[in-house]
DNA sequence: AATGAATGAGCATTCATTCAT
DNA sequence: CATGAATGAATGCTCATTCAT
């Protein structure tokens, strides 16, 4: 054991409880809705009475905010790396769909509540980094993409909005399906939708 | 052509009032969601009061019911046309997606009310038709996708319900972004995507 | 027969559709209660919708005026004729509870709504002859018991007023179960209950 | 006298409050009827806003419930003492009567909306009780008038529905005008009323 | 940290009433 | 006379939030 390397620098029992609560309000957002979720039935979950809810958070509002924020954090931490790399478009894109994929896995309740609500969460002030994290999502995924027509990687002939919403659009629907502990790994997920997406899924044509 | 005959059966007025309130409900619940919208807001839409609206509607459900029940209806209608065309797997997968794309043209909102509330609706009994459909859904697709992996027409080295699952949120989640009379037609968008999902976007290796 | 002697002056027609609805409103009015009563259940139960109603009567406040104080008017008709006769406290109690339960039988549902919303009713300046009547007939009834303990006709040993709530609920509260067509005549259940009014239930102990 | 041991369990504060605002409640549900009291009434008799209600109870209808549910369950407890007793019958029904005006000075209100609303409350599967509760009164009193018919005590030439009618319309329809300490106590009531039904009020024919 | 009791704004729904046709 | 469509006020109820304890 090493001596006294604050190995990571144990994190307040308060900031552990808020964690604990946040990813039981995730739940039960990704399940119902954010909307149809009551506080009652978050802290019904958390096996507290709604009001002393309010000792931990804001709002309920807060408590959405908070999980966004924070998967949109990691998401990024993630996709930063992956563009750092500096490689072709499409091995950028595999490891993108990836790390997709393995978001899903670790935030799923906070994928499905960002599918569900954050079209109609961002119109508000607050939740502002919603729409900068979605245009910065397409503007590197459309970047990859153009870079890959132009280099040959990927097909020429596509409509390339079309082509990145259908690739983004593949990927983070399976949060509504995804069941973390199932009988494939996020990995394998990732390279049969990977296979489906760049190969497609008929057999080709035989060349004479 | 027969000389004076009721030439269209002429629709009752009433049943023409209800359609347009129907269709104004659909688009306010696509844009803000069911639980959250309020029938004041409806009502606004329509240019009445919200008491007004049970004249012409039981209740709020009632309206989401009527929405989801008539495009399910329509939906079928056409899907049974393409199955009772006896085509082969990869041309009557081709059928329902361009099929798909023209409900979604037609019943824009419906469709993604269907999308956003069809899986915590369908636990109450009232909608119980959307888990019938739902099923009969993948049956057809399940099967087609099944036939094409036999016959050889599909790859044969794909997990079947990825691939269902992977063609079907591909085609129905452009709900949440398709609007009618934009520069691409129903069909057309089917076709890129069936390109798409067929042949993958990467350029194929040259056959030595 | 007699010339031409009008026989009876021919009700408008008007009239008769009136009576005819106020007789269905009052059927409904006894049966479900006024104010649990809606204007479209009578009209259900009159052949038309609710709206129509509106021909007929100011509101359904005038309904309910109307049926109460057709039957006030035929209750003293009845009973002024009784105080008329000039009759003895006995009998004039006998003749009163016999005129009563003809009333009960010919104007049940008016009876029964007087019963249930008189007192409510009369809170309102509109209905004020519901408490004038109430007065008149605490006045007559007591009157004539005062005047039957002067006499010795009726004991002298009671509370007055006990013994006038008394006879009173006693002979009214039968509009509660009373069914016309029953197997007792009104005139048959009048003498029962006066022979337990006036004579009581027990047997008399023999006088030695 | 026990040293110190809690005299009387001390009732939870809750349960205190709960009995305070199902008083308050009962004596608008008595004086308006059930259906015309608004919950915001009550919540202004009781110094509180409408939804402040819903903190201590479900419902408007599990308000009048509990108030029904709870009178009938004293009622009985009392009834079955005086049926316990083995007494005859004029002795029974005398304690019954005498039984049901205590019960009526303490649960004024309660008996009061019982009379008003019972029949069609028991319509209703929750309110099943009140029927229920109906039948044994029902036939408890009838039994008790047929044993004093066979056994002498009562007058064998009655109708033995009626006078069960009668008996017991004399002694509830009182709730409608008793007022709690007022000039007569219940027993006093009970016993006039006793007399009244019993003996008559006529005074008798001497014995020759 | 958590509870118990309350607030107040808002919601779906009901219903007596109106009125042009 | 009656209909069909709408009004507008009120109703029972929900729920995020507050706050003294």
């Amino acid at each position: 054991m090493s001596p006294s390397p604050t190995p990571a620098p144990a994190p307040a029992p308060a900031a552990v409880r808020r964690a604990e609560l946040l990813a039981t309000a995730g739940e039960v957002f990704a399940r119902q809705g954010y909307n149809a979720t009551t506080v009652r039935q978050i802290a019904d979950a958390a096996g507290m009475l709604a009001g002393s809810l309010y000792y931990h958070f804001d709002s309920k509002e807060s408590m959405i905010d908070e999980i966004l924020s924070g998967f949109l954090q990691e998401l990024w931490a993630g996709y930063d790396a992956v563009l750092a790399a500096g490689l072709g478009p499409r091995e950028t894109i595999e490891a993108l769909v990836v790390e997709s994929f393995r978001e899903i896995d670790r935030h799923l309740s906070a994928v499905a509540i960002y599918q569900k609500e954050a079209r109609h969460l961002s119109a508000q002030p607050r939740f502002g980094y919603l729409a900068d994290s979605q245009e910065k999502f397409e503007r590197v995924w459309l970047d990859t993409l153009r870079r890959g027509a132009t280099t040959g990687a990927f097909r020429a002939d596509l409509d390339l909005r079309l082509t990145y919403r259908f690739v983004r659009d593949t990927v983070w629907v399976a949060a509504s399906w995804y069941r973390p502990g199932g009988q494939h790994s996020p990995e394998e997920i990732a390279r049969q939708y990977l296979s489906m997406v760049l190969d497609g899924i008929a057999v080709p044509p035989k060349e004479s």
